[in-house]
DNA sequence: CTCAGTGCAAACGCTTTGCACAACT
DNA sequence: AGTTGTGCAAAGCGTTTGCACTGAG
């Protein structure tokens, strides 16, 4: 489960993708981030972009969240973590839990899964949207 | 949370799609309902599959389950429960877990966010894949 | 010098939608 | 009869890919 494979050559598209994830929390879709590199590398393409994300993440660089339904987010942040989805705005944050009860879930389940990892997704009102206070939308 | 739309007709498609889903436990895509209800209603489409399917899921007829950066699968069974996703093929099967642990998730993040929800979401190897013994793929 | 990485544009896979027609109620 | 639902085909959207070129090592 951790046999990343290796990053090569480190062009400047790669090094700002790099950059701009890290000095982020906000868990930027493909093209947020295609904009934000696109301002220091102006003629990078959206192609790169998605090969890159998918490399830097292969690589244990970077995390892809895939999370329910929605367009992928890249998390710079490497630590064990969950998330919340705003089901208003669909924006994205980190959630700490204390959480050593995540690890006390079944090994082998009643369907004859081997179970090998577990992700858990929270959805609310981010700050901003409970303002606006439209109850669900 | 439980303001559903209402089902006015009940088509020939629609009940047909309605009885595939309920006699199966395999949370099918849509193309694979497609395949199913075709060989009850020949000249249906693929289009009215997934008309049908979202006005039956914002019914609360029937549940839509958006995994992980995959396809959506749909689920005949309204009962609260969790899902496995075999990482090898990609079905996916009913996880019964005894979670009243569920329910003392923080109501309220640090990061303000008022959370309403959260999915638990496993991942493993289904029996047939363990077979095949494949470690990961 | 070499080959991994890039830009561009086309293709892809799943899903949604516009339109004219069909069929529940 | 009236209007919701349908079939078909085209469009949409995020993502991936083929190709010739570029640049890191």
């Amino acid at each position: 489960m951790r046999d990343h494979v290796e990053i090569t050559r480190m062009t400047r598209q790669r090094r700002v993708i790099i950059e701009e994830l890290r000095h982020l929390d906000t868990h930027p879709t493909a093209d947020e981030l295609y904009g934000l590199v696109k301002r220091r590398v102006p003629h990078v393409s959206l192609g790169t972009i998605y090969r890159n994300l998918d490399a830097l993440a292969e690589a244990g660089v970077i995390r892809k969240l895939e999370m329910s339904g929605m367009q992928k987010r890249f998390d710079g942040n490497l630590e064990e973590h969950h998330h919340v989805r705003c089901i208003s705005c669909g924006r994205v944050a980190d959630v700490r839990v204390e959480t050593d009860r995540d690890m006390d879930y079944p090994i082998m389940d009643a369907s004859g899964y081997r179970i090998t990892g577990q992700t858990v997704e929270f959805s609310g009102l981010c700050p901003e949207c409970q303002k606006e206070d439209r109850p669900t939308n």
